[in-house]
Formats: C-alpha cells, sequence, structure tokens
DNA sequence: CAATCGATCTTGACACTGTCAAAATATAGG
DNA sequence: CCTATATTTTGACAGTGTCAAGATCGATTG
C-alpha cells in the first residue's frame, strides 16, 4: 500500500530526521548532506522531494503549525463576574510556552524569522501559518460574543498584542535570553495575570 | 593619530560594512569572504581583528546594545493620580519598537536567537546585553521607589514579561507576521495601554 | 640611519556546503 | 517483455569558514 518505490515514504522519512537533527545539534549546523547520509541515501535524494533546503524547512514548519493548534475552545465561567476564568488564561499561557519549549526545533522555524526575512515561503507554508494566527482572533472574537470578555476589546489588536508577549516569552524561555528555567512558572502566571486583566478590566 | 597600520582602523570598518551588508541582503547571505572582498582585502585579513565569524556578529550586536539605551530616566506624572502617565509608556513602546525597525539589521544580532542558540556567545557580549537589562530592571525598580506605579509589583517579573511583549511585536513587525506596517501605530497604542494599566492597576 | 621585532596582511590549502546536469536504476502499465 | 515514468546516484562547480605558512609594513631601538 507504500506510494513510495525505492525507500518507503522517503519523504517524511527526511522531514522526521531533519527535525531530530535539528532539534539535536541547531539549525546553523543543519545540512542536507548530512541529513541524506544520515537516512542512508545520497547527496542529491532529498531535492527530488523538496526543491530547495528552504523548501523542506517550510514544510517542516508547515508540520509544526498543525501540531500546534491549542485553541480548543472551551471555555469556564467565572462564577462570581461572569466573565472569562483567569484558569483558562493560565492553561493558554502555559500550553503555548510548553508547546513552543517542548518542540522548540519546530517552532523555531515556524517563528525563527530566518524562514520569513527572505519571503521566499513556500505558499502553503504562509496559507497554514496565517490560518493559524486566524483562528486565535476568531477565538477571542467567539469569547467576545458570549460576552466573556470586554466589549470594548478589539479582537484583532488583542491578539496581535498578545501574541506578541507570547512569542517574546517562548523566545526568551527558548534561547535562554536573561532567564533560567526555574523562572517559567512565575514569568507565565505574571503574563496570564496581565492577559485576563486586559480581557476583563478586572485586577487580579 | 591612527593607532592602525595598513588600514586605518580595519576592525571598525569590518563591523560597519558587516552591518551594511546584512541590513541590504540579510545575515543568511553574509559571508566572510564577500566581507573582505568588498572591505577590499584578503579573505584572512578579518580573521586578525575577529577570532571567528560569530566574533564578528557577537561585536556586531554588542555595538547594537550600546547604541540602544533608550531609558533617559526622565518620568512624567499623572496630575491626577500621581502615578507614571501614560505618555512615558507610549514613547517607551514606541521608542524600543522604532529602534529594532530602523536598526533592524542590529536588532536581530542582538536577540535573533541564533547567537544565543550555540551559547557561544563572547564574553563582553554576554555582559553588555546582561547590563542592559538590568539597567531596565532597575528603572522600572525606580519607578516603584518614587511610587509611580503600583507596590504590589515584582520588578524582574514585569521586566520580563513587558520586555517579552516588546521584543514579540518587533519580531512580528520586523519579520512582517501577521502584520503590515500600517497597524505599527495601533499596535503600539494597545500595548502601551496593556502595559501602563498593568503597572498602575488602572484602567486607561 | 639601519636592524629588528611585532603587528598586519596575503597566498595556498582543506573540508564542507547547496544544487545542477546527466546517467543509472527501479517500478508500473500496456 | 518493454517501454515510460518515477526515483535515486554520480560527477561537477562555485562558494563557504578557517588554518598554516609566508610576506610586508610601522615603529622602536641600537
Amino acid at each position: 500500500m507504500k506510494t513510495s518505490y525505492h525507500h518507503g515514504d522517503l519523504r517524511q522519512v527526511l522531514m522526521d530526521e531533519a527535525a531530530k537533527m535539528i532539534r539535536a545539534d541547531g539549525e546553523q549546523a543543519f545540512s542536507m548532506r548530512k541529513l541524506a547520509a544520515k537516512t542512508g541515501v545520497s547527496r542529491t535524494a532529498p531535492y527530488h522531494h523538496f526543491t530547495d533546503k528552504q523548501a523542506l524547512l517550510c514544510a517542516i514548519a508547515e508540520e509544526g503549525f498543525r501540531r500546534f493548534m491549542l485553541f480548543d475552545g472551551s471555555v469556564v465561567k467565572d462564577p462570581e463576574t461572569g466573565m472569562i476564568a483567569r484558569s483558562v488564561l493560565d492553561g493558554f499561557v502555559r500550553g503555548y510556552v510548553r508547546f513552543a519549549i517542548e518542540n522548540a526545533e519546530y517552532y523555531d522555524l515556524m517563528f525563527g524569522g530566518h524562514l520569513w526575512k527572505d519571503r521566499q515561503l513556500t505558499e502553503s507554508l504562509t496559507r497554514e501559518s496565517h490560518a493559524s494566527f486566524r483562528r486565535y482572533v476568531d477565538g477571542v472574537r467567539h469569547w467576545q460574543e458570549q460576552a466573556l470578555i470586554l466589549e470594548s476589546i478589539d479582537p484583532l489588536r488583542y491578539a496581535q498584542v498578545s501574541w506578541s508577549t507570547l512569542h517574546g516569552m517562548s523566545r526568551l524561555l527558548i534561547d535562554g535570553i536573561y532567564v533560567d528555567e526555574a523562572a517559567i512558572e512565575p514569568i507565565c502566571q505574571n503574563a496570564a495575570a496581565m492577559l485576563w486583566s486586559e480581557l476583563t478590566g478586572l485586577r487580579h
């Protein structure tokens, strides 16, 4: 039932192996030739499944976006105020950061900049990533329709700023800038408190 | 009065030219050999001023940190509440993002991750960058001592989260992720409002 | 002024990279 | 079986970071 001929779905094997290599030694140290060697094929074999090194990286990033969806839609109301509960924000922030840290090799490719910088994104990656963000904005808008958050919020603007916070934290933690791992929990707490306060207008 | 022999302070010329090249074509396309050619010296000449390509990039990043300082310390009080004025936050957020965008080639090296990822930072870069962040935390603490912001705030945690927001926004804007340039102003406004609200406990 | 010495630069070399063109091979359909 | 097509390999080329050895320059000293 294999659709591949010589090497049982080489395409997927290449992507998995590449991700593993990047996780182990960093994107900087990754090379197409080493990937080919590790996979046990010739140097140029990967080029029949990916037009480019860039295309391979885009494909991995795209897979990252598909694994990423964490807006499960389930909401908890605060019984007193009727607004969204702090715990929802806590879970969301932790979920985001957790994904970024545990799948750092994917996260780096998704938002590492290098892919975005040169504007040579695969069209399908562009589509997938934009869809991912749109889901986020839609989720916020949905909260608003249910009166779980302030009416005065602009969902797009809130999405942009809150995503900035989440992304900035993730970079901070992944790269170990100014911070060590033990600080993850309190930082997430603070960020969640800030975002919740922004959404509800309430003070913790 | 030149301290250099053959090429009037080659070290600085290399750094400037490198920054210019990275600005023009991106870090990805930057190479030591092209830099040497552009500067009009031999391929290995730069290696007598920088032990590594990495060391060169670190030196540029370090220069970026020195150009960066934007915590000027001047504060404006809100006449009614006696707390820090919204305009201070506005200016700070805009200043940060402005620097990041206008000096994107420096900012990328400072926080692009690639330098931090492999832990091969120059010692002096580590020092300079940490000093830069410490200045930020100290600034917040100073505000607190003057009772310009809430007493309940943990300056370190606030610094980490707010820096996350600023950094995330900058990446978002520099890389053009999910956003176009026209949105810079409203996004800065929203972020400043959120941070100000977090600092003062007030609602805009 | 000449000799020397250290700082600065160049030349040559090596292993490694991405990727193209052409050749080789395996598989599927007729 | 035989041919067309999908897949992989071999060979090649220009470009990369950087090391070792040599050449050259500037200043310092005798």
